[in-house]
DNA sequence: TTGCAAATGCAAGTTGTTTGCATTTTTATT
DNA sequence: AATAAAAATGCAAACAACTTGCATTTGCAA
């Protein structure tokens, strides 16, 4: 497992919140509260530092909401190479999608070939509805 | 023409600002940088008000930018439906392409088919590196 | 040319996140 | 177990990019 400093109970419970969490994205507040709810309090600067550590090891994905105004988090564990299939998030439950198919290849090639663009996966989101919340939306 | 509103001396020149970076995005202190420059003071406020209008009536794009912290925005006039196409933006100069081809469709229709996601455009952007920048990359 | 809606400027507020720093905890080493 | 160095934590304050409230000014249709 990937090495991101001392093990602490702050952090444990960081990662389990997040791991319970890994089909859908929560923000550091999400976590504040779920620690709150369950009387383990930690101060929100220890959330987001973290945060960064697991980002930097690639543990964790960090994208960006839709608004602008704040970053969402998703474990990914190790097995996950971001950089290689981009991402779809439902704007309606914010779930994420990784787009890890073989299109995923035609869609890098057509873009260099026609538009002389090199995809660079992480990071890049497309927006819509997944499939759960289509069916439920009307 | 859409109609914005009012028409002052302070819109018109921020419009001109948009109108002459088309084919790149611009951020709210840009626009202030260059009616600072030119002697024509505007406070923020004013273009952030302006911006969100120039946004809702569809002539100009908003983009969150991809580090989060701020909106970008890019003059598309009345022409372009960037509800039918995906973005592609540099993230070397900024630069912002509109992925106006047949391919696209192809790639909305396999995401709805084989992973049952329905793609907004609006927004969604695919970071990477444009031609010019890859060649001038190294 | 007047009146009202809309635009502007200013100051203060907001939100999400980051930083500096003193204190505490973890872990490797005796 | 004792200890020392490195790293983690909490707190308060800073920050950046907006946004809002409100009093004042401007545009323009009647």
């Amino acid at each position: 497992m990937t090495n991101n400093g001392y093990n602490t109970a702050a952090r444990s419970r960081i990662l389990a919140i997040l791991k319970e969490n890994h089909d859908r994205t929560v923000n550091a507040n999400d976590i504040l509260k779920v620690l709150k709810d369950s009387g383990n309090d930690v101060n929100i600067t220890t959330i987001y530092r973290y945060l960064d550590k697991l980002t930097e090891s690639g543990e964790v994905m960090k994208y960006i909401a839709e608004n602008g105004t704040r970053a969402v988090y998703q474990y990914v564990g190790e097995s996950q190479h971001c950089e290689e299939h981009l991402h779809l998030q439902c704007i309606r439950c914010g779930a994420i999608l990784h787009l890890n198919c073989d299109f995923m290849d035609e869609i890098s090639e057509h873009v260099l070939e026609e538009h002389g663009f090199r995809i660079q996966c992480r990071n890049s989101i497309i927006y819509g509805l997944c499939h759960n919340c289509l069916e439920n939306a009307h």
